[in-house]
DNA sequence: CTGTTAGCGCATTCAC
DNA sequence: GTGAATGCGCTAACAG
C-alpha cells in the first residue's frame, strides 16, 4: 500500500475493532452481526450492536465472500442496456436478484461473442453466483472461434460451481452441464403463427427485414415466418439483412421505398423486431408511403415504449420482464430444470393497425 | 461450509496451485499473471502462463480486492432501469466504467430515498470504488428521515475513501465532502428557455403536467418554466401533479381532455419529461383531440426512442449518455472537480411539430 | 529477479 | 454461550 493511501484515507472499521470496543471476540461479534445461529447472550448482542453503530461498521462483502465462497452477485450480459428489449429483461433480472437478495453486475458486449467471452471471464473472476446471458447467439462463421472460447469459459465456470442462465438459444458448443440451463423462447413458433395470420389477410408479396445473417434470434424468426408462409401456400418471402436495430430498419425501409411500385400489390413487411419495424415505418413515411395504406408492417417483441406509436404496431408480444425473472430464478434454482421445461415462455400474436387491410 | 459443498463442487484452482505446478512461488506467479512490474524471467513467465492455462486458472477478484483494497466496482443507482431516461444514462456509465476497466453494479430503487439508502449501503459493503446516483432527489417531507439516513450512509462512504457522483441536484443533507461531486444539469434554465420560445408563439393558456411535488428534477423544470412565462409577461401556468411517467401523463391528459373546451384558446401543455408528454398525447388522441391542432404539447429529455413518434415532440435535448459518462468519470477522477465546473452539461431546446401553431 | 513472510476482513471449525 | 485458532486467495513488503 502506498504511504499516502489517498484513495482510502480512513479505512472503514473492521469487525475486529467492533469486537474490541464491545469487549468481545471477533467470533462473537461476527455471530451477532451476521451469523445465522441464534443471537448470543442478549446483553452481549446489544453491546456489539451499539459498538458497530458507533463505529459506523459496514461489513466487508468481499471478505465475507472470500470466507464463505459465495458472493451474492449475479452477472448480466446484454448487447446494449439502452435497447428497450434488453432494459426490459434487465428489469426482470434485477427484480429476481433483489428477491433472492443479490446484486446484479452489468456487462454490455455490442453483441459479439468475443465481448461476451470477456464479460463472462470478468464475472467468473468475480465469482458471481450466476451468469445470465440475454443477448442472441451468433452462428456466423467468423464468430466461431470466439464462440468456442465463450463456451470454454462458461464450461469452466459451471464446472467450478457457477450457475448459468441463457435466454433463448443455448450457447454454441457448450454441452449439457451441471448448473447450466436455457430458457427457451419460441421465436420460430410465434413467427410462424404471425405469418399464418398475416397470410390469411394479405394478398401482396411478403418481405422480411431481418438482422444480420447468423444472428440466432433473427434467424429463428425468419425461419418461422417462412414456414408459416409455406404452410399457407405462399411463396417464400424475400429476405433483406440489415442491422438488428431501428437504424437497420430505417435503411431497409428506405431501400424498399425506392423500388418500382406495385409489383404484385401492397407488400407486407415483417421486421425481425419492433425497433426495426419502427425504423421501417419512419423510412416509408419519409418517402411519402403510408402504413398500413401502402405497405403493412409487423414487428416482434411488443416493446412497451412503442405502445403509443402510430400506426399501432402488429407484433408478437413477449413477456420480457418475466423472461428476465425466470431465467435468473432458474439459474439460481437447485431444482433439475423441471420448472423451466414445464412452463416455457409463451408469446402472443397481436394484430393491430399497422397490418390492417381495410 | 457444508459437507457436500453442492454449490462449489470443484473449487476453481488457485494461484498457489498454479505456482506449484510451474515450480515457482505464489509471489512469482502473481507477478507474471497480474503484477504491474515488468514480467519476470521470460522462461519462468511462460511456464507460469502455461500452468495457469492448463489448470484453467481464473484469478479471484474478491481476494485481489481484499489484498489491494480496490474492487474495480462502480455502483449505479437508478429509479428504473427499463425507463429510457435511465437506461440511456446507464449506457454512458457502462461505457465509462469499461474505459476505466471497471464493472458496474446495478441497483434500482423505485425512486424512494429509503431504497437509495439501501442500495448505497450494499455498495458500501461491497467496497465499490465509486457510487453513481442517477435518480432525482426527493424533497418531500415524508422522505426527510430517509434522506437523512441516505446522507449519513454516503458521508461515511466518502469518509472511508469512496467516490460519489450524483446527477443533477446534490444529496440533501450531505455536506461538501472529499470525493463527492455533483454533475449539474441545468433543468431550470432549460425549462425557462423552452417557456420563452413557447410563450412567443402561443397565445393560449399554459398548463404544466409535473411529477409529484417534491421530486427535485420535476420541481426545477416547473420553476424554470414558470419563470420563463413570467419573463414573457404571461400568467403562471396551472400545475397538475401526477406520476413522473407515461401513465402519469396519460392520466393528466385524460383529465385535461375532459374539461370544458376553449376557455382562452388552444392550451399549451408542458410535460415534466418526454414519456409523460407521450402519455398526454395518447390520452388526448383517445379523446379525439389532435396535437398540435387542439393542444400543443412539449416534453423534456429528447429520449432517443421517441424520435419516430408523431407528432414529433418539442422538447429539451439532454445528452443522457454523456451525462452518464461524465458523472462516472468525474467521480473516479482525482482532479478537484475543475473539469465538471468548466464544462457543465448543456441542453438544447428543440421545437418540433407537437407545438407548431399553424 | 525470486522466494518468504505477513496480513487484507471475515466465518468457522474446534476447545473451553 | 464464548474465545482462540485457522484459512479463504491474493498482494506487498521484506529479504536473499
Amino acid at each position: 500500500m502506498s504511504p499516502h493511501m489517498e484513495r482510502n484515507p480512513v479505512a472503514a472499521s473492521t469487525l475486529a475493532e467492533v469486537a474490541k470496543l464491545a469487549g468481545v471476540s471477533p467470533a462473537t461479534a461476527s455471530r451477532v452481526l451476521n451469523g445465522s445461529a441464534r443471537t448470543p447472550g442478549a446483553g452481549i448482542a446489544e453491546r456489539v450492536r451499539q459498538a458497530a453503530e458507533s463505529l459506523g461498521y459496514v461489513a466487508n462483502a468481499q471478505a465475507q465472500a472470500l470466507a464463505k465462497s459465495s458472493t451474492g452477485l449475479i452477472g448480466l450480459i446484454v448487447h446494449d442496456i439502452a435497447d428497450p428489449y434488453f432494459s426490459a429483461i434487465a428489469r426482470g433480472v434485477q427484480s429476481a436478484a433483489r428477491q433472492e437478495r443479490r446484486m446484479v453486475l452489468l456487462a454490455t458486449t455490442d453483441g459479439t461473442p468475443a465481448g461476451e467471452k470477456e464479460a463472462a471471464a470478468a464475472f467468473a473472476a468475480r465469482r458471481a453466483d450466476a451468469i445470465v446471458i440475454a443477448g442472441s447467439r451468433s452462428t456466423r462463421a467468423e464468430d466461431s472461434a470466439a464462440n468456442g472460447e465463450l463456451a470454454a469459459e462458461l464450461e469452466r465456470y459451471c464446472r467450478n460451481g457457477g450457475r448459468l442462465g441463457v435466454v433463448g438459444q443455448g450457447i454454441i458448443g457448450l454441452p449439457e452441464t451441471e448448473g447450466y440451463r436455457t430458457l427457451p423462447v419460441p421465436n420460430e413458433e410465434l413467427a410462424r403463427g404471425l405469418a399464418a395470420e398475416l397470410a390469411a389477410a394479405h394478398t401482396g408479396p411478403f418481405v422480411i427485414v431481418a438482422g444480420p445473417d447468423g444472428l440466432a434470434t433473427s434467424d429463428e424468426r425468419v425461419r418461422g415466418f417462412q414456414r408459416g408462409l409455406a404452410e399457407a401456400g405462399r411463396e417464400p418471402a424475400e429476405v433483406l439483412h440489415t442491422a438488428f436495430s431501428r437504424n437497420g430498419g430505417f435503411d431497409a425501409g428506405t431501400q424498399l421505398a425506392g423500388r418500382p411500385g406495385d409489383r404484385g400489390g401492397r407488400p407486407c413487411i415483417f421486421a425481425g423486431n419492433d425497433v426495426m419495424a419502427i425504423g421501417i415505418v419512419a423510412a416509408l413515411r419519409e418517402r411519402g408511403l403510408s402504413v398500413p395504406g401502402e405497405a403493412a408492417v409487423a414487428g416482434f417483441d411488443d416493446i412497451e415504449w412503442l405502445r403509443d406509436f402510430r400506426p399501432e404496431l402488429s407484433t408478437v408480444g413477449l413477456p420480457l420482464e418475466e423472461i428476465g425473472r425466470r431465467v435468473t430464478l432458474g439459474a439460481l434454482s437447485d431444482l433439475p430444470a423441471e420448472d423451466d421445461a414445464a412452463s416455457g415462455i409463451t408469446g402472443t400474436v397481436r394484430l393491430r393497425r399497422s397490418t390492417e387491410t381495410a
